[in-house]
RNA sequence: CGCGGGAUGGAGCAGUCUGGUAGCUCGUCAGGCUCAUAACCUGAAGGUCACAGGUUCAAAUCCUGUUCCCGCAA
């Protein structure tokens, strides 16, 4: 990839989406003046003092690394604009910035956002656009301001959502896109060619975080509607169903299932394949995961844990 | 020291509480049956029961320590 004229930036994310962009950033030969990310947290087993996936690059290329826990100081603000930026790239930070960093560096701030603006605005757009049941999504760049995903759009690329799409395909798939779409986008409007388009008013949806509760299958719903709720959660944080096993009740992950036209009162195992019914309609289940065991096939699953026709789950 | 589950032939599990020849469903291999098959029948191979100590006449099983994996949580 040539090396267009070399820009003082500022990367600002967290997790995994975030790290494909910034490298294509470095390796697009940009002077890369500090990365923000967001403070180490406990987290995993152990509730161990975990740096982001964007902090640990950092810290492998030898980039300044900072993790204010907010942007709205002054002081925070100061430092900021003492970067003297011609951009900053903002890429699931996670932090609200304020106005005062929106308009420090010389092109302001861009966003790389995973959804087809303005729908999905928010913080979980690859999940909802699946478990809605979109047909297509995509990622876009946008002039940040002070509105939540409400910036003018500078570039997009849009993406089909098939009946295999998982969260996590496309959650990869995107960031291998919007990594060098940015790159490309941050060259452009450097060199002035690229017109920022308001977001239309029509069409607007928010991508409320996933809570817990809701990733839990509710078997009333029909098979398509789960199927897509299946998707959009996998494998994390994984929709689930329980099951009772010698007197407890056992979590079951469901990875991928196979909506089917079978019928039966909702909740009930149908056969002896893990097909079990829906609200309408059925669902084979394909790659389920226990808790405390990793990820197996029905298959697999079957032959450590009988259940049969008759048999009911919640 | 956040809570909890797990490690048993190639895969998924049971057996552990109540120590006493290692078992199930599959897979693999061989043979049989069949026009034929991922079907069916018969047989076989394959396991230091994660690792290291301890208790015991005897440990997959009880005790202690270690490593690795996962669920919750964040």
């Amino acid at each position: 990839m040539k090396a267009p004229k070399p820009l003082r930036l500022a990367f600002m994310g967290t997790p995994d989406f975030s790290v494909p962009v910034l490298q294509a950033l470095v390796e697009a030969g940009h002077h890369i003046v500090a990365i923000y990310s967001q403070p180490p947290r406990k987290a995993g087993r152990g509730m161990e003092l975990q740096k982001s996936p964007v902090h640990k690059l950092g810290d492998e290329l030898g980039i300044n690394v900072r993790t204010p826990e907010s942007l709205k100081s002054g002081a925070e603000q100061a430092a900021f604009a003492a970067l003297d930026l011609d951009v900053a790239i903002v890429v699931a930070y996670g932090l609200i910035l304020p106005k005062g960093i929106l308009g420090a560096p010389r092109l302001g701030c861009l966003n790389l956002h995973a959804s087809l603006l303005p729908r999905w605005r928010g913080a979980a757009p690859i999940q909802r656009a699946i478990m809605a049941g979109d047909h297509e999504t995509g990622v876009m760049v946008m002039q940040m301001d002070v509105g939540l995903d409400t910036g003018d759009v500078l570039a997009g690329e849009r993406v089909p959502i098939s009946p295999e799409t998982t969260a996590e395909s496309l959650h990869d798939e995107l960031a291998e896109i919007g990594a060098p779409l940015m790159a490309r986008t941050v060259a452009l409007l450097d060199a002035g060619e690229l017109t920022p388009i308001p977001q239309p008013d029509e069409g607007v949806t928010y991508a409320s975080k996933i809570d817990k509760a809701e990733a839990r299958i509710d078997w009333t719903r029909s098979a398509t509607e789960l199927d897509c709720h299946i998707r959009g959660l996998s494998p994390f944080p994984g929709a689930h169903f329980e099951i009772l096993r010698k007197g407890k009740t056992e979590r079951v992950k469901v990875l991928r299932a196979e909506p089917l036209s079978k019928t039966g009162v909702p909740g009930q195992v149908l056969d002896t394949s893990l097909t079990i019914a829906c609200g309408e309609g059925a669902l084979r289940l394909v790659t389920v995961q226990r808790a405390g065991k990793g990820r197996t096939s029905a298959d697999e699953f079957l032959r450590g844990f009988p259940l049969g026709p008759g048999d009911e789950v919640a």
